[in-house]
DNA sequence: TACAATGTTTTAAG
DNA sequence: CCTTAAAACATTGT
């Protein structure tokens, strides 16, 4: 489910247990969410420790805890974060849960493609350190981006769109949208866009970011019927700009929705 | 039944 | 060493 605006939807769900202490911890030992930590530490050294701040960094949370300790949260295809009452009965997918006084804070992950970490230090964990670029911000630049898609320039936009050491946060309906808005196919070679073509692309690829975030991170919001976004899983979907039918096909191993009359080659342009 | 799902990692080939 | 494409991971819903 989540992307970057998802993310940190999911994140402020936590936001309730700020300042207060865990008092007890139950976890799915079993789980292939933990398959990047030690489940036993989390149990050994969690329980009496107050959370203290959170971060989202593209699809990447980092939770820190009162003696040095940092919790990642990956949420994968299908993980979600929520606050519950303490009397709330456990989900059947509901892989660790943290109980403050008075209320639980729940990671739940059906598919299990999530990932927990749990890192025991003074200083944010090295993985959290080599992040890349955040794309909302100044050092997200254009060279930066030109000189990614150059390398990757036999790959189609959107597979490259998809690669997180670029492109943090990006996921399936958001690389959709952007080029949707950009009028890029998706199947163009990357080292093809340039000049004024870079420019929308790049220029859209923060504007998407950037609303999705404002729309979706308050309250779970929807985008409005002029994006992509809620056209793009209906049978016969019909794009919002030309009135004319969307498609579906599968494009950097992923199924993709996108508009004939609408998205052109940069060549066309 | 078979396939696809808002993701990443591993593997293999070029 | 680098780029690219496909398979694998686990579960649910159509």
């Amino acid at each position: 489910m989540p992307e970057l605006a998802e993310v940190e939807y999911f994140r402020r769900q936590w936001d309730a247990g700020l300042g207060k202490k865990i008092l007890k911890i139950q976890l799915n030992r079993k789980s292939r969410n933990f398959r990047s930590c030690d489940a036993n530490l989390l149990k050994r050294f969690l329980p009496g420790s107050k959370l203290i701040t959170s971060q989202a960094h593209g699809k990447q949370m980092l939770f820190r805890f009162s003696g040095d300790l940092w919790m990642g949260i990956h949420l994968g295809m299908t993980g979600s974060l929520s606050a519950t009452n303490v009397d709330h009965a456990a989900g059947k997918h509901d892989h660790l849960t943290l109980t403050q006084k008075t209320q639980r804070l729940v990671f739940n992950d059906p598919r299990q493609f999530g990932a927990i970490r749990f890192n025991r230090d003074a200083e944010p964990p090295d993985w959290w350190r080599g992040l890349p670029p955040e794309i909302l911000s100044d050092d997200f630049t254009k060279s930066l981006v030109s000189e990614f898609l150059n390398r990757r320039k036999k790959s189609s936009i959107k597979a490259v769109l998809l690669m997180q050491e670029r492109f943090p946060g990006i996921g399936n309906w958001l690389a959709d949208e952007i080029l949707w808005r950009a009028r890029i196919r998706p199947h163009c070679p990357a080292g093809q866009i340039k000049g004024i073509k870079f420019t929308h692309l790049f220029t859209e690829i923060r504007s998407v970011c950037r609303e999705a975030i404002e729309m979706i991170a308050p309250d779970w919001g929807e985008p409005p019927e002029s994006w992509l976004f809620l056209h793009r899983w209906k049978e016969n979907g019909i794009c919002p700009r030309t009135g004319k039918p969307l498609v579906r096909e599968t494009i950097g191993g992923r199924t993709t929705c996108w508009s004939p009359a609408w998205q052109r080659w940069p060549k066309d342009l």
